[in-house]
DNA sequence: CCAAGGCTGAGAATGGTTCTCATGCCCCGA
DNA sequence: TCGGGGCATGAGAACCATTCTCAGCCTTGG
C-alpha cells in the first residue's frame, strides 16, 4: 500500500511549484507555469503527481463550480477548510470546530452513517477587489 | 433577462422526472430514465433544461468528488444545505444557521468580500447500509 | 556499476457537458 | 381558427479536463 515514491526532477518541479504559492491552482495552470519557467513536465505527469500527492494527504483538492480540480499545498495536514479567493485562488486555512460537531450531529439524527462534509468559503480577497489595481486573475479560471 | 420559457413536453418530462424523486440525479441518469420510461428526450435538451431550472433556482446542483453535476428539485427555494447519501443520492434538506453566521464572520475577518459558502454533508442512508438488504445503487455513480 | 521496474511523455481515449444548425412546434395576433 | 415568428429540439460534432497506453528512460537497491 504505502508504496515508495521515487524522487524525480519532474516530481520535484511540481512540488516546488506548489510550495511557491498559497493559491489553489489547476493541473493545467501548474503545467503551463512549469513550462514557462523552463521546467517542462508532461501534462500526464503533472496529473499523476498531483493525484499521488493528494492521495498521500500532501495537497488539498477542491472543485470549482464548473467541476475543475484545484490543488494547494497546505501548511497543516490535519482536517481543515478554506476561504478561497474566487478570482486569484489565494486561500486561507480555517478551522470550523462548530461545524464539525454540527455536521456529525445532523448526520446522525437523520440515521445516516459514515458522515463526511464539504465546507469551503469563497470570496474576493483584498488584492482582487474591483476598486484598486485589480489583479488580473492570474489564478482561478471561470 | 427574465426570459419566458415555453412549456414543451420535453421540459415537462424532465421536470416530472425531478419531481418524482428526492434523490440527486445526474443529467445522464435522468436522460436514461426518461428514455426507459418512453419519454425520449435528447441529451442536449436534458442538459439545457437542467441548466435553465438551475439558473432559475428551481433545482439545486452539487458536484460529486469527481466533478459530475447532480440535480434535485428541493421543497424550499431559500438557501439551505443537504445531507446526501453517497450511494443512492437520496437527500435531506438541512439548515445551518450557525454555519451561515460563522461563514460570514470568518470571511470578513480575513478581509474577503462577497462571501459565499459551500456546505454539503455526505453519508450512507439507512437503506444503503451494508448490513440489511442493500439498495443496489440505483442512483449516484462511483 | 547494473539490472529491475517504477517513471515519463506524446498522443490516443474517455466521459461529461456544450455547441451547431437544420428542422420542429408553441404561442401570439389577426 | 389560421399563419408565422422565433424559441425549442436533437443528432452529432466539438470541447475540455482527466486518464490511459506503451515504448523508452532513469532512480534505486544491491
Amino acid at each position: 500500500m504505502t508504496q515508495q515514491l521515487r524522487m524525480t526532477k519532474q516530481r520535484a518541479a511540481v512540488a516546488g511549484a506548489l510550495d511557491a504559492t498559497d493559491e489553489f491552482r489547476s493541473a493545467q495552470q501548474l503545467h503551463e507555469q512549469l513550462r514557462d519557467r523552463g521546467d517542462a513536465v508532461g501534462l500526464a505527469t503533472v496529473y499523476r503527481t498531483l493525484q499521488a500527492l493528494a492521495a498521500g494527504g500532501e495537497v488539498d483538492v477542491l472543485r470549482t463550480d464548473d467541476g475543475e480540480a484545484l490543488y494547494r499545498r497546505c501548511a497543516r495536514t490535519e482536517h481543515h477548510h478554506h476561504l478561497v479567493c474566487r478570482s486569484c485562488g489565494r486561500a486561507v486555512e480555517i478551522d470550523g470546530p462548530t461545524v464539525e460537531s454540527w455536521a456529525a450531529q445532523v448526520g446522525a439524527s437523520q440515521g445516516f452513517t459514515d458522515i463526511e462534509h464539504t465546507v469551503e468559503l469563497w470570496g474576493t480577497c483584498t488584492d482582487c477587489r474591483p476598486s484598486a489595481g485589480r489583479k488580473v486573475r492570474p489564478g482561478i479560471p471561470q
